[in-house]
DNA sequence: CTACATAGAGTCAATATGACTCTTATCTGG
DNA sequence: CCAGATAAGAGTCATATTGACTCTATGTAG
């Protein structure tokens, strides 16, 4: 075999939380602290090394977990990252997924000291190769959105067509028009409407619509 | 670290080459015969351990040429194949590559008795899940062709918009209109014309192409 | 009851796409 | 040397999609 190489796995993951000041929804993306060198007290994404007995997209799910006690709504491997000198001293391949996690579960989760939620658009420098796997994981959800139905994952059960439009006006950070919205969702197929409707604030009712088609899987699996 | 988990790559390499019967342009892979447990005497995929010493893509690059002697034109990670159960007995994590190789470095190989030429949608039951793997290349192949300028990698320097046109039609198994795909090629700004024409054989003498903008790298890189 | 805000439907011009026609330039067979 | 045959390359037309915009319906707050 080969060996000296050690695989891990981390995580890109998206939440979409209320800026400090504007309360505009914005990408969030929780790092965790290292408390050991290499980059010892620099942010890192949330990883570590992969089990033997487990896939990797299982090793994401739990090392996602064990760090930050977040469980994905959506998750698709991103890219695995395998340049000599990522980490100095040691050779490590890393195998990076990304997810995106409903406002409800952040919301459940405590973070404590060494785990913090930053602006994606705002990092401090990060430990490793991570700045750049994290440029290349935005580039992918708003490229994704735009094409297939990931946006819904940001959200609960059911929700509102406005909704939908503030997840897609935070993922691409411009405003979209609510009647050409409209119009292209009822056109994809993407979402259905329930009979209900909001019981709203303080202005019309709105429908409630839920996701249709899942969100498909990364693909490798629609081959099977 | 973890470990007992060996890390391979293998590559899906893409060329045309005309179907032995109706001498169609259809897209062919190269597969290595199996010489030792498991799947013994099975054709797999091209590929090999990564050197510690080596990035994933090199290391996808340097076991290509080893074992078919070719050299890609263009080459892009597929996906980091991870299953428990992928090999028997032992624990291996596949990053697969695909790559696409101009119908002149085809003609330039010598494939010996353990490297041979199959028909991509006439496969043989392969090694490992490495079926499942070619699937997935096709797909990726034949959505990526449909936005992003990775068709000219079959061909030489220059082309015709004819033989151009040939390859998409041989991805896509489907004619496409003349008229209309010069007119998509003029407008895309992925060719531009040379000068010259064609000494053509027995029509009127057709414009030569060439591409304009390089076949953009994975996009792990774009970002940087 | 009035003002206001969002839900949701509809209009219109600009653009992109598929199917098709027409002209031009070369080779080949008589 | 002329008459097809064939592909290159330009142009036409009906249709679908998209962005910008208008208009009406239905709720809440005062």
């Amino acid at each position: 075999m080969s060996d000296g190489i050690g695989l891990a796995v981390s995580a890109v993951i998206f939440a979409l939380r209320p800026h400090r000041e504007s309360g505009e929804q914005v990408l969030h993306l929780p790092l965790v602290r290292r408390l050991r060198a290499p980059f010892d007290d620099h942010w890192a994404l949330p990883g570590g090394w992969v089990d033997e007995a487990e896939s990797l997209a299982d090793a994401a799910a739990r090392t996602l977990e064990a760090t930050t006690s977040l469980r994905p709504a959506y998750l698709e491997q991103l890219y695995a990252f395998g340049e000599v000198e990522r980490s100095p001293d040691a050779r490590v391949v890393s195998v990076v997924y990304w997810a995106l996690v409903r406002s409800e579960e952040v919301a459940r989760t405590r973070v404590g000291q060494n785990v913090r939620w930053f602006a994606a658009d705002d990092l401090p420098t990060l430990a490793f190769d991570h700045n750049r796997i994290v440029d290349y994981a935005l580039w992918r959800l708003r490229s994704k959105v735009e094409y297939a139905p990931v946006a819904q994952s940001f959200l609960g059960e059911t929700f509102t067509l406005a909704e939908l439009r503030g997840v897609y006006e935070a993922i691409l950070q411009r405003p979209l028009d609510p009647a050409n919205f409209r119009r292209q969702m009822a056109a994809s197929d993407e979402v259905e409407p329930t009979g209900e409707f909001t019981t709203t604030g303080r202005h019309r009712p709105a429908q409630l619509f839920r996701s249709k088609a899942a969100p498909t899987a990364p693909s490798p699996w629609r081959a099977s």
